[in-house]
DNA sequence: TCCCTTGTTGTCCAAATGGATAACAACGCT
DNA sequence: AGCGTTGTTATCCATTTGGACAACAAGGGA
């Protein structure tokens, strides 16, 4: 048992080396980050093992390591990474429309992978406090985001709210949670949770039924994670 | 390396036997159900492990595997027993109730632990066929006695609802995003979280506002796993 | 060209986990 | 009282996981 330490010198030849394929640390980093994302929207965090996406990338596990000091690092830059190019290309997206194709746009069912993102975070934030801070932040960026979408409603004479930010919280909330009964349960179809989301919010801001539901279809929202191989 | 089997065989002396304390089947079923339970509401589904429960129990791991062929067995079985025995009770809490009092109560914040098992559910039901079973079983049965519920307000000419069962689904929605954005993201209190439920169920169903809020505040839930000693 | 930085690999380790099994001891039945 | 059933313990095992580390090699700067 104490002359194993012995043995721990690799044989090396350095005929067999794999190829090299060195990559610039960002875009090392890069790969491992969106290889994670990958596993997390495949297989929730929990299948998120520091094995699975050195796997993934085409790497040794230790060299995960060698950029994230510990999984639950990792973890909430995966989740940090999804969140913030999600908020700013939807962001983006959402400034070209009119404000009530942007209200839709917004309230609009997102892709299959990008919910279960969200609500495997929500479950594993109570033990991973780095991607609970990072919920917390992107919590608020999307209420900001649905306040001001908001606004530009009652700026444009469409509709009425007291209280926008208020309001973005409540649709927020209708939102989130018709989205737990379409992905996670499964007792609504999509149709069906669009038309909840999109009553609330007609109900709430005053406009009149169906406003949202006969806008143009705004563009779908691309996937993350087009599973890479395997 | 072959002949550890010899091993095997227990030294035992039979003056140090822990206390017998054999239970009858049923009652160890029962103990093993409520601490996992426990366990789960503390820590989380990623937290209900063979051992863990055994200690919990303070009996041994294998033990565990006497009564539930498997850990997803043991995770379903206790998630079927919370929501049920908590639908149950509810249920019997609400019918004395006059209807508004019962609406309030149905959508007023719960304890703590329990919506952190709902959501821990959510996340871990797309990898446990038999924790989605349940999942599903159950929200029908909450959608269920709501939908009772909101036609009780009805009937009474408290309020009007088009179609209950799908206010239903609405409140329902709001319900769990709302104790989303309390319980998993922090980014609301309890009592703006009881006020948004509380609005919008005034405002789908056509009551005044603040009929809900008003009403004589409803006995609260009990807690379950009052985590036993540790 | 030498050398230092750093991307990368191979390997080892301790801990935890789900599962399996033999021995054992209460308990109920006859 | 004897005996089979079964609740219960004590181990053992294979596997996986996060982590640590020494060796190596591709660049890049002086």
């Amino acid at each position: 048992m104490l002359d194993t330490v012995a043995d721990r010198t690799p044989a090396r030849k350095s005929s067999e080396r794999k190829s090299p394929a060195r990559k610039s640390s960002d875009e090392r980093r890069d790969d491992i980050v969106r290889a994670t994302l990958g596993l997390v929207a495949r297989k929730g965090f929990a299948g998120v093992t520091l094995r699975a996406v050195a796997t993934e990338v085409g790497v040794v596990h230790g060299l995960i390591r060698h950029y994230f000091a510990s999984r639950d690092e990792l973890v909430a830059a995966a989740f940090d990474f999804a969140v913030s190019s999600e908020l700013e290309s939807d962001s983006a997206l959402l400034d070209g429309l009119d404000p009530l194709s942007a209200l839709a746009g917004w309230l609009a069912a997102t892709p299959e992978n990008h919910y279960r993102v969200w609500i495997d975070a929500w479950s594993e934030a109570a033990r991973t406090p780095p991607l609970a801070a990072a919920l917390d932040r992107h919590h608020r960026d999307c209420e900001r985001i649905l306040t001001a979408v908001i606004e530009r409603v009652v700026d444009a004479g469409l509709g009425a709210s007291a209280d926008p930010a208020a309001d973005s919280r409540l649709l927020t909330a209708v939102a989130d949670g018709v989205a737990v009964q379409h992905h996670a349960v499964g007792v609504i179809g999509v149709d069906e949770a669009n038309a909840i989301v999109f009553g609330a919010a007609e109900r709430q801001l005053g406009l009149e039924a169906g406003a949202l539901a006969r806008v143009n279809p705004v563009p779908a929202r691309g996937q993350w994670a087009e599973s890479p191989a395997r």
